[in-house]
RNA sequence: GGCCCGUUGGUCAAGCGGUUAAGACACGGCCCUUUCACGGCUGAAACAUGGGUUCGAUUCCCAUACGGGUCACCA
């Protein structure tokens, strides 16, 4: 049975790397029927920010990343929160003390600088101690943390799904606390104690804990329990040198939720960000996810994220959405930039294929509720024929027949139009380009000239066009 | 600095000793279209460098370069 967790500490910002740690983590347990584990490493008591655990929940939520056992949907290997977990912790430690594979260290800061300052290790002037100078430290209520000892020669090796077999000195490994003076465990030691306790299979955690992962081993052989399989997963990026980070502004979940990226976008994306398939296919669903996901497929080296990448994903997301799914999701964003009474669920129909974000509709319609000034070199298209001089011949010959049109739905439009052109004996673009332009105002609209008409109202659609022949009669 | 890891087009990436070195995004061109977009077609663009091993290396080994990670009573 495979076990995986998630196990972000509560700093109130779920990164891009986070999320798809936890992706894969969920992609690994479920591939194989497995279950999939949140847990909160709250140890670091300085470092806690209020209500960061909701954003997780919020995160994983909106991902659709759902866990099997949490502290808020409980579990038979609970808490799931480290800091209500804590009086276990010490009770390993010591375990570990009986069995000759950590002591106590009652050496203060101080002395370690100091230490620090001739080697790069901890002198392990602690393990000197004799058993009633221990005694005595602990009676008389001198602070202590408790450290693991660490073989001094040979070497140890693990294995990793990933990054293969990696081989490390023991020699270089520093004696690491594992119970801090505050009574807390250190992240590294709960996180193998909670691991093992939680029946965890696969270790999945970013590749900044390949170097540590010796020590990891080292601690589960001192308890004798086995060793989990790990997954290392390189670091998402945001330049070839620089990680995605809080501090360097960096978009988060929430950040691209808000600018209008659809959270199963967003996870299809990260999912390809160190991951491929076997084939070539590039949109996945969730389950579709699940389907194909192997560990044997991930990648080794660092990936770039790519915002005009996920742009692409997301329009693809969007395109094929049902059309009424998608009008709910526009018509807010529509309505903050249109007040004009027009059909909005027309208007959604017409940008539902040219857009990347539902945050770039109100840049697309608004000149629906005012004409834009515009330069009348917009007027002039190459591939239409037209210039200023023969747009305005176009649009005052248009002007008294739609003045005239009683009809004015799309077909009836279409009609007098094909009609007038056939008349004048023009090029329907030369004939529908300055109608398209004087109704938008734009050198691009979601729909043509035609449309456009129908769209906005006759009174509207004749007060634009006798401004374009206003603004290209005064260049005359 | 020591140790560990990585390096295929601008970006994501396939590749697992013999390939015309896939595909996608972005970019250019063409077609379609009343604009833009969509769609279709098409183009340019890559194995970090040097040594080995081999009949043959992008693939294996070793150096070098570059980049990253790690060396805490942080996670």
């Amino acid at each position: 049975m495979v076990r995986t967790r998630f196990a972000p500490s509560p700093t109130g910002y779920m990164h891009i790397g986070n999320l798809r740690t936890a992706l894969y983590e969920y992609l690994i347990a479920k591939s194989a029927g497995g279950t999939f584990i949140l847990r909160i490493e709250d140890t670091d008591k300085e470092r806690f920010v209020e209500g960061a655990t909701d954003v997780i929940y919020k995160t994983l939520q909106l991902a659709s990343i759902v866990h099997d056992e949490g502290p808020d949907v409980g579990g038979d290997f609970g808490p799931y929160i480290q800091s209500e977990r804590k009086s276990g912790y010490l009770d390993y430690a010591k375990m570990l003390i009986e069995k000759g594979e950590a002591y106590y260290c009652f050496c203060t800061k101080e002395r370690l600088t100091q230490v620090r300052e001739t080697s790069d290790q901890y002198d392990r002037h602690c393990l000197s101690l004799s058993k009633e100078q221990i005694e005595k430290n602990l009676a008389d209520g001198i602070p202590y943390v408790i450290r693991q000892k660490m073989p001094t020669t040979g070497q140890t090796t693990f294995h990793d799904e990933v990054y293969g077999d990696i081989t490390v000195e023991n020699g270089l490994l520093e004696d690491q606390i594992l119970i801090k003076s505050d009574s807390l465990p250190t992240y590294n030691f709960a996180n193998v104690v909670d691991d093992h306790l939680m029946k965890i299979t696969h270790v999945v955690r970013g590749s900044e804990y390949l170097s540590s992962t010796p020590k990891y081993n080292l601690l589960y052989e001192a308890f004798g329990w086995d060793i989990p399989t790990y997954v290392h997963v390189p670091p998402v990026m945001k330049s070839a040198t620089e990680k995605l980070s809080k501090r360097n502004g960096d978009a988060s979940f929430e950040d691209l939720i808000e600018m209008g990226y659809l959270p199963e976008a967003i996870v299809n994306y990260v999912a390809l960000l160190g991951w491929s398939p076997s084939d070539n296919q590039e949109i996945f669903t969730l389950d579709e996810l699940i389907q194909a996901f192997t560990i044997k497929n991930l990648s080794k080296s660092p990936s770039i994220f790519d915002m005009k990448k996920l742009s692409w994903m997301n329009s693809e997301y969007l395109k094929k959405m049902d059309k009424e799914v998608f009008y709910d999701l526009a018509l807010p964003f529509l309505q903050k930039a249109v007040t004009r009474d027009v059909d909005l669920k027309l208007v959604a129909s017409y940008i539902q294929t040219r857009l990347d974000r539902l945050n770039d509709i109100p840049s697309l319609v608004d000149f629906i509720d005012v004409l834009p000034s515009y330069d009348i070199a917009l007027y002039v298209h190459k591939k239409m024929k037209t210039d200023e001089t023969n747009s305005l011949h176009c649009l005052q010959e248009a002007l008294p027949v739609l003045s005239a049109q009683a009809d004015w739905s799309e077909q009836a439009l279409h009609d007098t139009l094909m009609a007038l052109i056939a008349t004048l004996g023009v090029k329907n673009g030369q004939m529908l380009w300055p109608i398209r332009t004087a109704l938008s105002g734009r050198p691009t609209s979601p729909c043509g000239a035609i449309e456009l008409l129908a769209l906005l109202n006759k009174e509207e659609s004749l007060a634009r066009i006798e401004t374009g022949i206003a603004l290209l009669s005064k260049a005359e």
